[in-house]
DNA sequence: TTGAAAGCGCTACCAT
DNA sequence: ATGGTAGCGCTTTCAA
């Protein structure tokens, strides 16, 4: 930088001033700066720039190591962040540690790298945040916890009401009246698992308010669980659902498997919507399955904007709730007419 | 630091070599030192450390934007990479580009904050790596471009000739002979694709040298292309195949709705088999597939560690070639006898 | 509008 | 083995 101010005639400061905006430049200055800038090639030193500033321009995503790891929701959350955070001109770090381990995250937020922290997948009394907030780390919620969300945390969220309403509503305009709702593993509840309970509540609430029988399974995440799953929804004794809501990814293909095992045609005889999925999942089975896309892009967009926000005002954004958006594969269609006796005309069945 | 080094009684200095171990320190100090530190709760900045060492112990990690997002290989290649700069004292920064944005890659590059790059998806005559090096920056590859790796970069990548002998062994073993391979797009060979162009020699090399027909397809990137891939080979002139290998995850899904659709019963009638896939996806379809599992986690493991070992060593590793491991789902099985007048016993099909 | 100088929090090298 | 000190390459006062 010394160079590019000897080079253009200029002082250190100027360049300097040239380059953040922090004071007025004249235009003829600036004009030799900048041309002395791209004859050296020159690139400030971003490590340089944040000790001086006390802004390191980078931004940190933690999430947790898991054994499985990430679904393609995350992934694409993941990816979206990123790219997010470049078009802003911040870099973003990439901090894997366990929900739980909260020295972990914290030790690494006090050396300073990163501006702020994004956490993934946050839980009811989550240590991380907690451990965060009170070293006085800039943060933004990816995921609301249970309770409420707190009113002092930037948060962007799936909506989980809207999205259940939209499948219902789907499905309800295609004429279906008995619908189940796969939702993930009844242990999760427990666990506060955000998902799980507000797609839950609003599942029952959305069913209720249509006068329609709120009927809901909990499946292992797993093949065999949505397998079991929908035996149970088949087998039991209420009468059977003429389309299914998952909201499970890994179950949904049991779910898919069993239908293929007892020979149900899709959308024919039984339709499936799988709810905060990912079309690029959801496309590989046979058939492909009309899903409601999880935001996961749109959500690393907001999550990144949130915490840049709140690192730029000081003040707390609004939470940001993304509903999924349909994106129709073809498993869902007009309610099967049980005896040729429907009032509705239409075969349904290309 | 300033604050440790009053509050233990010593130097400044004398506090840094204590963290660093730049020079001895006696156990006495050391000792009142760390004390000082945690009654402190002290934690070295990262910026500052990195700006007066030359060393940000950050490494970056660029890989192309993709309409389709990262595959779930990569996505494991991503966070296994991100696990193990943890592990060793780093921290991993992504950088989402074009891979054919040379400039914006340098950009960044040049700018400090990585020690050094991973890139990740490189083809023959990568711009991004050319502009790397030429900028002097220490650079480690995850794929080798078609061409010979070039001596003079780190380089690690899946072991495409083990992988494909492992796939053919296994099926021999089941007593197969007419085998066929399902490879990425033809256009791919003119691009320059590793993994297209090392699998389709291998497939050749060790089918030739067991005298078996090298049966080879090539199959556009989705559900339709693998559909159509298989058709082709169970419709064209030469005797149909008794299994089948994949190496296109999107082709594959299309693979198992061909054979699904055509009633084929798998393994019974066909055996397929997933190359240089994931059991988390190749286990989603109906049947499960068996897989030879894509090494994604141990080439991010690789390639830091390469780029580790340059940047500690100034002298580049050899190549590293990770072999896919064999998950089996049950998708092979002996091979059909024919007419009943096989020589084999054992039914095969439970 | 510009220049000069004082740090940011460390490491590295000089002494001692 | 330890203390002092000069930077690392910038941003930010404060003067001019």
């Amino acid at each position: 930088m010394q160079d590019v101010a000897r080079r253009a005639g200029v002082a250190l400061s100027t360049v300097s001033a040239t380059l953040t905006g922090a004071r007025p430049v004249s235009v003829a200055t600036r004009t030799r700066v900048e041309a002395a800038m791209d004859q050296l090639g020159y690139r400030p030193n971003a490590l340089a720039r944040g000790l001086a500033s006390r802004r390191s321009r980078v931004l940190a995503l933690t999430y947790p190591v898991g054994d499985s790891g990430l679904s393609r929701t995350s992934a694409e959350f993941v990816i979206s962040a990123a790219a997010v955070a470049q078009e802003r001109g911040y870099q973003l770090v990439l901090w894997p540690f366990g929900v739980d381990d909260a020295d972990g995250v914290l030790d690494v937020a006090r050396q300073g790298l990163a501006d702020g922290v994004l956490v993934m997948e946050v839980h009811a009394g989550d240590a991380r945040v907690a451990a965060l907030r009170g070293a006085g780390v800039p943060v933004a919620l990816i995921g609301r916890t249970a309770d409420e969300a707190d009113p002092d945390l930037p948060t962007v969220d799936v909506d989980f009401a809207a999205t259940v309403a939209d499948a219902v509503a789907h499905l309800a305009r295609l004429g279906h009246r008995r619908l189940a709702f796969v939702n993930h593993a009844e242990r999760r509840l427990a666990e506060g698992h955000g998902p799980t309970l507000r797609a839950s509540a609003a599942w029952t609430a959305e069913l209720l308010a249509r006068g329609l029988d709120p009927v809901q399974v909990y499946a292992e995440e797993s093949v065999a669980g949505g397998r079991a799953a929908l035996a149970a929804l088949l087998d039991g004794p209420d009468p059977a659902p003429t389309a299914v809501v998952t909201m499970n990814e890994e179950a949904t293909f049991g779910v898919v498997a069993e239908l293929a095992a007892r020979g149900v045609a899709v959308p024919a005889a039984l339709s499936v919507l799988a709810v905060v999925s990912s079309p690029a999942v959801a496309g590989q089975t046979v058939p492909p399955l009309t899903t409601l896309h999880a935001p996961g892009a749109q959500l690393g967009r907001a999550g990144v904007d949130a915490l840049l926000a709140l690192l730029g005002t000081g003040t707390v954004p609004a939470p940001v709730l993304e509903p999924c958006r349909l994106v129709d594969l073809g498993s869902t269609g007009p309610v099967p007419t049980p005896a040729g006796a429907g009032a509705l005309a239409g075969s349904g069945t290309p």
